[in-house]
RNA sequence: GGCCCUAUCGUCUAUCGGUUAGGACACAAGCUUUUCAAGCUUGGAAGCCGGGUUCGACUCCCGGUAGGGUCACCA
């Protein structure tokens, strides 16, 4: 059996959202799980609207998010080999010039080709939808050039696919409708036909189509959120596909392996972020203690970057505990979360008090805390400093004890426990925070 | 509107004629060595409608409805 080759072949003239990158997977996946090729190429022939910086972006999420490819193309410098298709259509009296009315309403007479609609019935079996038949007497002769030397998508896309060796055209929805003029054009030129399989759409919340005001996150806004790339990839794989199994978690090799067209949905999906969230967060646990403080660094904000290399080390996992992803760091400092990490906090004395205690009866227990930490020799770490407080905490009531303790390290009603707190601040910082209550 | 595609919890989905319709995210409640987070336990939550076929339909067929795609000198 002849090897499979797929081919994801976007046109630059827009961001790209999760669903472009999906159908860019799904066709990835395919070649890699029978051992085939992945051809991408950027369809750049509508020189107005293609921009280079979208054709950068694509490469740079493909080299970003682990995707490589076998083959490169730009369609663009390919028109030669178009024209010589085109002039072969017209030859062989399967397409024809017409001179017609310019459509941008100047008036101007024009050649345009048309390709000759031998008007009958296309059928072909979609890999993921069964048997499709269209009557393409409905198509009309369809337009496949500007003029003798602008070919247009059908055409191109024909001729591109053929000479690549393309055997397995995986594409969007949309595309259904393109693909009887397309098998058209191949029989007319004399080319084998692909095999073509149609995925369903990434919708937007509401269930329509994605646009940029509804739903259309660039996949490069996801990685610059800091959205770990291998998660982001997993979510977005299993959008619309599943394994068969219980398994939601894959590697990029599990992934290779266990992909295949027959378990892709036929209906449309929402893309879910609640769900890409714990996909992260997933895969943030798998990261090691160096992964993870690389990646605070990178997001750090503003006012943590003054603390100590140490200071920051001890910080990393009380950051990423109760993130969803990288840039929610920036949020958090933006609402105040770090900022007794920095300085002594502003607090209320009447805060200190845990449920009915009075303010002095919370002052005797800082004080007490106070003196024990004061008296404490052994190492600064998180469970000797739980130790070396729990008994007089376990015999007074631990929240009498810990919540003015907690409060007066960081002067708010929500934060990490006060021996992470201590821990992270060192016994000095801790023993002043606590004075600068019991002075007040 | 024509043609084409699709239809299970709020969301992503399992089920390939017989199940208490399963899982995940989200949500709610409870538990856990103080708050928050995390973790654990429990819970609520679905077959679009109507006809067939069949001993028996979420599953097969037809119709309706709804949603989507497409009808460019864009791709």
């Amino acid at each position: 059996m002849n090897q499979i080759v797929t081919r994801f072949a976007p046109s630059p003239t827009g961001h790209l959202h999760a669903g472009g990158y999906r159908t860019a997977f799904f066709a990835y996946l395919f070649a890699k799980k029978h051992n085939g090729k992945f051809v991408l190429r950027i369809e750049d022939t509508d020189r107005e609207r293609s921009k280079q910086e979208y054709t950068d972006e694509i490469f740079n999420v493909f080299e970003t998010i682990g995707i490589s490819y076998d083959e490169k193309y730009i369609q663009s410098e390919h028109v030669n080999r178009h024209q010589e298709c085109l002039q072969q259509l017209i030859d062989s009296g399967n397409a024809y010039v017409s001179k017609e009315e310019a459509k941008d309403g100047s008036g101007v007479i024009k050649d345009i080709i048309r390709f000759k609609n031998p008007n009958k019935i296309v059928t072909f079996v979609d890999l993921i939808r069964g048997e499709i038949s269209t009557d393409t007497t409905d198509l009309g002769d369809f337009v496949i050039a500007k003029n003798i030397t602008e070919p247009l998508f059908h055409l191109a896309v024909v001729v591109d696919d053929h000479d690549e060796g393309i055997t397995h055209v995986i594409r969007a929805e949309e595309h259904i409708a393109n693909t009887p003029r397309q098998i058209l054009i191949h029989e007319a030129l004399g080319f084998s036909i692909p095999q073509y399989g149609h995925l369903p759409l990434v919708l937007a919340p509401d269930k329509t189509k994605m646009s940029k005001r509804k739903g259309a996150v660039p996949v490069v806004e996801y990685l610059e959120r800091g959205y770990l790339p291998a998660a982001l990839l997993n979510a977005i794989c299993l959008c619309g596909w599943n394994p068969g199994t219980e398994q939601e978690l894959f590697t990029r090799t599990e992934l290779e392996q266990v992909f295949d067209l027959d378990k892709v949905q036929k209906a449309g999906a929402i893309f879910n972020e609640e769900k890409l969230n714990w996909f992260n967060r997933e895969y943030i646990k798998l990261l090691s203690d160096d992964q993870k403080k690389s990646w605070v660094v990178k997001y750090l904000p503003e006012k943590l970057k003054g603390l100590s290399d140490d200071m920051i080390t001890k910080l990393v996992p009380v950051i990423i505990e109760r993130v969803n992803y990288f840039g929610e760091i920036k949020d958090f400092a933006d609402q105040g979360e770090y900022d007794y990490y920095v300085a002594p906090p502003e607090f209320t004395i009447e805060k200190i008090v845990w449920k009915t205690d009075t303010v002095d009866q919370s002052k005797a227990h800082l004080q007490k805390v106070y003196d024990v930490i004061n008296n404490y020799t052994d190492d600064w770490t998180v469970e000797g400093i739980k130790s070396t407080i729990w008994d007089y905490a376990e015999s007074v009531g631990r929240g009498n004890v810990l919540w003015p303790f907690r409060y007066s390290l960081s002067g708010r009603d929500k934060s990490p426990d006060p021996f992470v707190l201590a821990f992270i601040l060192g016994k000095s910082e801790t023993l002043q925070r606590i004075k600068n209550i019991l002075d007040k």
